[in-house]
DNA sequence: AACAGAAGAGAGCAGTGCTCTTGCTTTCGT
DNA sequence: ACGAAAGCAAGAGCACTGCTCTCTTCTGTT
């Protein structure tokens, strides 16, 4: 049992983080597609074939990218929901949901890297997921503050008696209980926010929208209200 | 002046359009980022170089796929709305959402093309906006309809003053006046179409929902309620 | 029938991911 | 302490990509 760190041990981590922070730096230059394993290699001082030792294929760097930002996210997200007061859930969503923004449009590649089409061959492994989870994760957890706080949603369709099938794969992630309806309703904020965010990065409102900034904050203003987080309803 | 069409260019056009069909089937397959020029020419039954006489760059043979299937899109979106009543707003947009949905299951890639992550090199050229602009107006002609019907939203936020700027491109845009208040739903509900298509075929979603369909239903309903299409309000 | 212009073929350039072989160095077990 | 073993870097090479250039062939028009 050799638990102890050789000095190769440490060159390797070492030159291991130097190829994924030359990589990084590059996505965030050229975005996912255009990353070359040869490039980043010259930049970093070696031959192609080298970088071989470190990442077995371009995928495997592309997975180490896709965790690294993941976690990024979900950190800046964590922190952006951390301060605030916790029985705020309006004060909260509005931190996340900016903060959100914020990292999106200050990394757009990256955002692009997670949330925008997937890369031809790759499919992402379930090393990904975890990291992945964190993100929603927030969103989830704000959820399930606002079932506790028994916050009343603006007027909510009944949901369907199958519904409750179809959202099985969430309910079995979430700790709490959280009525169908108002699942529904989060995760329709869900996909509203990253909606807006990849209609917005990917050049789909440049001719409708003048003021991105002004404009989402409106937005959040009414999720806020639909969700049910404000004290006065209807 | 010789405006006669020759033999030749009926050839040139026909050719033309093996070409494009080729590349489309092709991207129904292997997805945009995987498109090979080199492969397409190959299955044609030419050599690369030329089909370059036909299109300029592999770019502009992927500028004419993306507004063909916009238009597709479109089509279908307009074919879907026009067979309800006109004056059913609710009906309209549920079928509206309906064949989005089913023509971005039906076409992942084609949808991955249009929504995704833009491709790197690749800017898109403004033939392709008009294209685009048929399937958001399909939603804001909806928008105007509702306006026009008077439909009572669900409670909404108070659009800030500085949004009527924010909205500035879209109002350009748009023939009839709708209020900034309602705008914002629409643009929302645009935003979640969407977010929750992107989320679905990206594969987001995997482990949260197990069925798509019946869950996309239940956030049109949720949809059409906020958007106050429904006879009872709150 | 003659000619100009369009179309196709091929070679070639620079780039990509990835594999394999060849030396060299560090580490580990005896 | 030394030899074996494992790790590492480099280079050549394969199959592929988009794209350009040249050369030839073909074809529609006058």
């Amino acid at each position: 049992m050799s638990a102890a760190t050789t000095a190769r041990d440490r060159a390797r981590v070492e030159i291991t983080r130097t190829i994924q922070d030359t990589a990084r730096r590059h996505l965030g230059e050229v975005g996912p597609a255009a990353l070359s394993l040869r490039a980043i290699a010259r930049e970093v001082g070696m031959v192609s074939s080298a970088v071989y030792r470190y990442f077995p294929s371009r995928d495997e760097l592309l997975t180490a990218l896709i965790t690294e930002a993941y976690d990024e996210l979900g950190a800046a997200l964590e922190v952006a929901d951390a301060a605030v007061p916790a029985d705020d859930v309006a004060a909260r969503l509005r931190a996340v949901c900016l903060a959100l923004r914020a990292w999106s449009v200050a990394h757009p590649h990256e955002y692009a890297l997670l949330y925008g089409s997937p890369v031809p061959g790759y499919a992402a492994p379930d090393t990904t997921t975890p990291a992945a989870g964190r993100v929603t994760g927030v969103l989830m957890t704000l959820a399930e503050a606002s079932e506790r706080a028994g916050h009343v949603m603006a007027p909510t369709v009944p949901a369907d008696p199958s519904e409750r099938d179809a959202l099985g794969g969430i309910r079995a992630l979430l700790p709490l209980e959280v009525s169908d309806e108002r699942l529904v309703r989060w995760l329709m904020a869900w996909a509203l926010l990253f909606g807006h965010l990849s209609l917005e990065l990917f050049g789909h409102m440049h001719r409708g929208i003048l003021d991105y900034d002004r404009h989402f904050r409106q937005v959040v203003e009414q999720l806020v209200r639909d969700l049910g987080l404000t004290g006065d309803d209807a």
